[in-house]
DNA sequence: ATGAAAGCGCTAACAT
DNA sequence: ATGTTAGCGCTTTCAT
């Protein structure tokens, strides 16, 4: 593909110099380094491995030869003979999407510390998609996997969690057992409310994505909860759950504007439900809403919405450092944790 | 350290059922599927590399034996033969900032196009750990790199960009030459002025981050473009490169405010800036501001938030695919790819 | 404390 | 069309 089809409206500048030619120095091997400081190869690797049983002499020697040369040790080499990679994949539904992103940067950098590489593969929600980037990353000899899971459970992942540690994220994989890192989505939407209740409010609308997400269930339960705390019963007239269409939200909403008892809260338990509700919200609207995860500007956005953050940085290490601790060899049961949403507040 | 550090308020439950033992199985090799289909480790090499001088017949024993032992080539010993990994790296400073993200998807897809794994490596602005990180993502024989440069020039990225093939994103290093991605930021404060003129405006103001920062130096020189287009004289009077800090901002309007000739547009060129700016603003404020980079509910925030949106995708996808045309063997003059913003109007 | 040799799993080069 | 062998760069094993 021509480059410039890629470019919209924009301009390439052809530069003159023209690269040097790539790969034309070899790079060094353990052998040339062994050569260069005069000793055998396995003092050289002793050194770079900071194995005990060389002198300061040789090892200064090894130090200098290596400088000298710019060597570094030939990773896909040592992996072959090591059989660990230090390497980790995140598999996740599409890093764009801020959570992900924020968890990404939380893995890589516990990763990091561990000095494991992070590979990252895309899935799209896609099942058959999600089988094809893991066995991808399972040839390339990744040590272990945190994982955003499609949901849908199948024998290829059951047999992966069997041969490879893996931590899921957001939900767990249906019928499979794995380590697993969930916000405690049930208590979020509780938390959420109880503030609309303790601020007056009698009936309370719950707006979000399709119970056929896991998160949703939870946070729908979690919305019961609530209720049932504060002495309501739940009406499930003022329950909706098809926000994905943003047609049928705006007419929902007009329906229970013009109800008997429309409701004066509402919970959206999703950032789409947030963003889809606040926008069709009219101006005049009293309707109080708390939305589910935070995002910038949420301060200024329909005077202030109040919403349950996820705390996605203690979610991403408490993922990536319960994955290396499995790869450090503990062998324990199965941990399924929960990390605590907040409620923002901004009246 | 222990994990229950890392939860907020959460709980850990530990479930019952114990990890099965993991790696038991060793892993099939060629060998092993050579045996089993009763072939020469060659024949079976052939297949699975889609190599032509098989006869069908042989394919469809060695794809019999691949199933029976789940057998999944050791990408460490292949990249060891072959030199190259299929694996680019990205380098960027913060993944979890929105437009490195969505860079990261784009370059995501596109590498899964091409067959290559991607790691992902960050910076968080120190040099220091941008030479840490690249020499680490050279060990592992990456093919090449996306980098976001932290922006100083370096022996070290002069060597590096003469021995890999490297596509700068954002900015260029200083003093290297590179394969660039840009977006046109000179292109795009130009826009905005005129956009702001041709609202009536004869005073416009330019709120931006500190001009160490390559983005920055070019958006001004575009305000400066745009004033002269509309035949307006620049005055460095209004124009504010400390949006950083919260304070000085607040005070900088004000001291506007209150002078004999007030701004009533702005242009806030970076979203920093644009955050900062909405939120010092009085509701009550004339003022008309248009911002750099778009973001989810711009539409809602301050009535309406007009920006100058990047091409985020399109800059991604130009990144990766001017990789991977180095790696086909392109040899050409460096690159520099300007991708031009949009203004996305919200009156 | 240091070294020689074998071999990790694959593919390139060279048979047949 | 199929097979044999060497060797990629390292670490492991076993000397010395």
């Amino acid at each position: 593909m021509p480059l410039f089809t890629l470019i919209t409206g924009g301009d390439i500048d052809v530069r003159i110099g023209v690269r040097k030619e790539t790969g034309m120095a070899q790079r060094p091997t353990i052998h040339d380094v062994a050569r260069e400081a005069g000793v055998a190869v396995k003092t050289v690797s002793r050194v770079i491995n900071g194995e005990r049983g060389v002198s300061d002499a040789m090892r200064a020697r090894v130090r200098a030869a290596i400088r000298t040369l710019d060597y570094r040790p030939n990773a896909a080499a040592r992996v072959l003979r090591r059989k660990v990679s230090r390497s980790i994949g995140y598999v996740c539904v599409d890093i764009a999407e801020p959570v992900q992103a924020r968890l990404a940067r939380a893995i890589a950098t516990v990763a990091s510390d561990h000095d494991s590489a992070l590979t990252v593969s895309l899935t799209g929600s896609d099942q058959d998609r999600e089988r094809a980037v893991i066995e991808s990353l399972l040839a390339r000899q990744v040590d272990g996997l945190v994982l955003w899971p499609t949901g849908a459970g199948s024998r290829f992942l059951q047999r992966l969690a069997d041969s490879l540690p893996v931590v899921c994220v957001d939900r767990p994989i249906e019928g499979v057992e794995t380590d697993t890192v969930l916000c405690d989505n049930r208590r979020g939407a509780d938390l959420a409310v109880r503030h609309l209740a303790g601020r007056g409010h009698t009936r309370i609308a719950f707006v979000g994505d399709p119970p056929e997400l896991f998160t949703q269930r939870e946070r729908l339960a979690g919305y019961r909860d609530g209720l049932a705390a504060v002495g309501m019963a739940a009406d499930p007239k003022i329950i909706f759950q098809r926000v994905q269409e943003a047609g049928p939200l705006r007419r929902q909403l007009d329906h229970w504007r013009a109800s008997p008892a429309p409701p004066t809260a509402l919970l959206a338990a999703s950032s789409l439900s947030a963003t889809a509700v606040v926008r069709a919200l009219r101006t005049a609207d009293p309707l109080e809403v708390v939305g589910f995860d935070d995002f910038p500007l949420a301060d200024l956005v329909h005077g202030g919405l109040t919403v349950i953050g996820q705390d996605v940085d203690g979610m991403g290490r408490a993922a990536a450092e319960t994955l290396f601790q499995r790869l450090a060899g503990d062998g324990g049961g199965r941990l399924r944790i929960r990390v605590a949403p907040e409620l923002i507040n901004r009246d």
